[in-house]
DNA sequence: TGCATCATTAGTAGCTGGTCCTAATAGCTT
DNA sequence: AAGCTATTAGGACCAGCTACTAATGATGCA
């Protein structure tokens, strides 16, 4: 590499890297600062913004702006919680202190726009809010839970979701849920849930458990 | 151009709302979409571009360049101002393949309308949200976890989730969430996350690694 | 009724950060 | 000397702005 072509080597500024090792740089600095412009990019490496242009378009980098953009949209994807008002699915059984069913049609928005694959936290959300309406209580929370996403489930699946009261420990229940595609099982949980009282809550309002 | 005063009923932004309910608005459209330029506002909001620069002067809300940018340095780390009161429910750190931390502002929607707590899933939801958001890679996807709802969280608390990249093995990353409220601790969660990478997508995008 | 003020729209010039194209030049290599 | 690559220059054009001037219409109000 070092085997120099020439020997304007001491240039007043930085010597000028090979072609090769300039364009490696450049896609590390933009890399680094998606935000640096042409001309800035220029300055650092020692060459004419047209270079730099030839460089972007010969690596396929997009345009400054672009970039920003890119960075924009991956973070506003990315963070995307539960709509509003959703609340998980459409009970169609449901018997109190022994088990239940709901239904789950997905959309576009509860996906990654990317993939099509449905975002995990609305198969769990559909699933806890099945397993809370099981409780024959006043009041139910959620203490814990163990998930397991068994296959991605896709923008249009319909899933079924079931819930089963496995135990009963003074207020703690133990609920386990199944959730299910074409009868294929995508997604399981089991919860510990706590019945409350409003006594509880109003207990739980000051101290700390 | 427009002579009548009075065709209300065909949509809902087809009517000209007043001037501060129009700049309300606005304030909010900028807010969901920072990329969205003032035609594409003056668009939705029925007026003219000339109207909504003035609007963007009065409220002091920058330019869509401007807006990009601001976004692209706070998620690169070299934080500005980061406001106290002004984020709601979004991504205020990111830092890929090692952590990041997110808000959730929590309205009457996402609880349970008898006690104003809030129900189990949406803090999972901005939990998985935020640890399929460090990972460093095209796709994410959630492959199971453990979650421990350590005290309830009432409507209008102001739940802040750190994720931090434990462990990476091979395609799989383990995540670790905790979420607090005024420095509580209120929700935890471990998640295995496993990375996708396309590689045609990679190539796609200029032999960039 | 007339006049002032506000809201909205139109249009101009100029800026940044680019794209796309044509050319010229420098420095090898054959 | 001819051919090649790399680099630089310049012009025409574009989106999305800023900053400014000006016209028009509705509204208030004395």
């Amino acid at each position: 590499m070092r085997t120099e072509r020439g020997d304007w080597g001491l240039s007043r500024l930085a010597r000028r890297a090979s072609k090769s090792e300039r364009q490696r740089l450049l896609q590390q600095l933009v890399r680094e600062d998606p935000l640096l412009t042409d001309q800035m990019l220029a300055r650092k490496l020692n060459v004419s913004v047209q270079t730099i242009r030839l460089d972007r378009l010969e690596l396929g980098v997009p345009e400054m702006r672009a970039r920003a953009r890119q960075v924009v949209e991956r973070v506003q994807g990315r963070v995307k919680s539960l709509g509003p008002a959703e609340v998980a699915g459409d009970l169609i059984d449901l018997e109190l202190g022994v088990g239940g069913i709901s239904i789950l049609e997905t959309t576009q928005e509860m996906a990654f726009a990317k993939t099509g694959i449905v975002r995990g936290h609305h198969l769990f959300a559909q699933g806890n809010s099945l397993a809370v309406a099981v409780i024959d209580a006043e009041v139910a929370l959620t203490g814990s839970a163990r998930l397991v996403f068994h296959r991605p489930v896709r923008v249009g699946d319909r899933v079924v979701a079931k819930a089963t009261v496995k135990r009963v420990i003074g207020n703690k229940s133990i609920v386990r849920v199944e959730s299910r595609v074409d009868g294929e099982k995508v997604f399981s949980a089991t919860l510990t849930i706590f019945a409350l009282d409003q006594q509880d809550l109003e207990a739980q309002k000051g101290g700390r458990q």
